[in-house]
DNA sequence: CCTCCACAGGAATTTGCGGGGT
DNA sequence: ACCCCGCAAATTCCTGTGGAGG
């Protein structure tokens, strides 16, 4: 840090509360800003489980940051307190499938998550178990300890098989459970991800479906309104919050992107040692917001994957092109002098491809096929999405904790 | 228009890990 | 203590492919 003697600083003059201002912030009902009918839909929907019934399956859809796993956890929470209240024993698990893209993964989640390990005295180790394992230990916590449950599925489309979906879905009538019952809530970016879902799958687990649709400016200012108590009095310019609103309506309405940027041009003037935000602060704070992103994406990616986004953005740095093309093999030779920079032995060329398609899955690079000929045969060539200074940042910036 | 080559990417196989059962 | 299993990551092996050069 700094060379600063108090290494708290001063009395911060710029948040009040800045917990506000975390995305994992779950308000109060009457914050939710711009979502009444969905959330109306949703309660409608776990309704019956209030009084021990078996909750209709729900759908959700729509982009990143339009409040589908705020909405979807707010309403699972209120079921558990009203169910309590009716003597019923509720419980839900939230699993984010970007995180446990594996069936296995997404059981021993869901299970870990319900597990209460004094009570139950079943443990749920984090791997080494078969899928068939981990299944019968969430039955058996289900039916043992829960009346109804509710599982959250996040991000549904990032699973590698919708096995689980199946496994869910008939968990009752195949006598998986018998007593107890099961809700699922499946959230999707992808509007179209249903179609791809076999017949049975959508009539079991899509009963209901809702689509969550982008915040327009005017509700993004309304939910920054609604969050401005984490800054002190007054020390917002007056066009702040307007500006970041507009900022995240323009690309895609992303609520989480718009909270992120406000307070990251807090905590850019609070390190300026500014008495107020200001605009300026706010494409600061926008650039951050970017770089903290990918951080955040590779943060979860091994470490051979960070050495290939690495070799690109070197590649591209080095590139005079205003939009360089890298193809797949350049990106190898210098992933290669990377690995033996850092004393790793290198991945085999084939690895590196799919690495490098997981890197556009995860939308940090774009491909294209480029052409082939006589004696040069057909590549792939990279394109990164953000500046490669970013990604170099985001890249070292954590030293992978886990 | 046909060919031909270097690369793409599918499939099969091996390796490594974490944790059961006996 | 031992062996064994299932999974994911990595590797090996292989076939498919597009379009510039002939």
């Amino acid at each position: 840090m700094s060379s600063s003697p108090d290494y708290f600083g001063e009395d911060t003059a710029i948040f009040a509360n800045k917990e506000l201002l975390q995305v994992s912030h779950l308000p109060d009902g009457d914050q939710i800003i711009g979502r009444e009918e969905e959330l109306k839909n949703l309660g409608s929907a776990l309704r019956p489980a209030l009084n021990g019934n078996t909750p209709s399956n729900v759908f959700l859809y729509g982009k990143t940051g339009t409040g589908k796993s705020l909405c979807s956890k707010f309403i699972s929470r209120q079921m558990m307190q009203r169910a309590a209240d009716n003597g019923i024993r509720a419980g839900f698990a939230y699993v984010d499938c970007l995180q446990d893209s594996t069936e296995t993964q997404a059981v021993q989640s869901a299970g870990h998550q319900l597990n209460d390990p004094d009570q139950t005295e079943i443990t749920i180790p984090q791997s080494g178990l078969s899928t068939a394992a981990y299944y019968k230990r969430l039955w058996d916590i289900i039916e043992n300890h829960y009346d109804v449950a509710i599982i959250i599925l996040d991000e549904v489309d990032k699973l590698e098989s919708d096995h689980i979906l199946m496994q869910l879905s008939r968990a009752v009538e195949s006598g998986k459970l018998e007593d107890s019952k099961l809700g699922v809530i499946g959230i999707s970016n992808k509007i179209r991800y249903k179609d791809d879902l076999n017949e049975r799958i959508k009539s079991s687990l899509c009963e209901r479906d809702y689509v969550f649709p982008p915040y327009d400016a005017n509700q993004l200012r309304e939910i920054l309104y609604s969050r401005d108590d984490a800054f002190v009095d007054d020390v917002l310019d007056q066009p702040v919050i307007p500006h970041v609103a507009a900022l995240a309506a323009q690309e895609h309405g992303d609520a989480r992107q718009a909270i992120d940027i406000l307070r990251y041009a807090g905590e850019i003037a609070e390190e300026h040692g500014d008495e107020t935000v200001r605009e300026e602060h706010v494409s600061l704070a926008q650039e951050k917001e970017e770089q903290n992103r990918i951080a955040e994406l590779i943060s979860k990616a091994p470490t051979h994957t960070r050495y290939v986004l690495l070799a690109l953005a070197f590649r591209v740095q080095q590139s005079t092109d205003s939009a360089p093309e890298i193809p797949n093999k350049d990106v190898y030779e210098t992933y290669q002098h990377i690995c033996e920079q850092e004393n790793s032995d290198p991945l085999k060329q084939r690895r590196v491809r799919d690495l490098l398609n997981e890197l556009e899955f995860l939308g940090i690079i774009k491909q294209d096929r480029r052409g082939r000929g006589r004696g040069k045969g057909g590549y792939t060539v990279n394109h990164l999405v953000d500046e490669p200074e970013l990604v170099l940042r985001a890249c070292k910036e954590d030293p992978s904790p886990t």
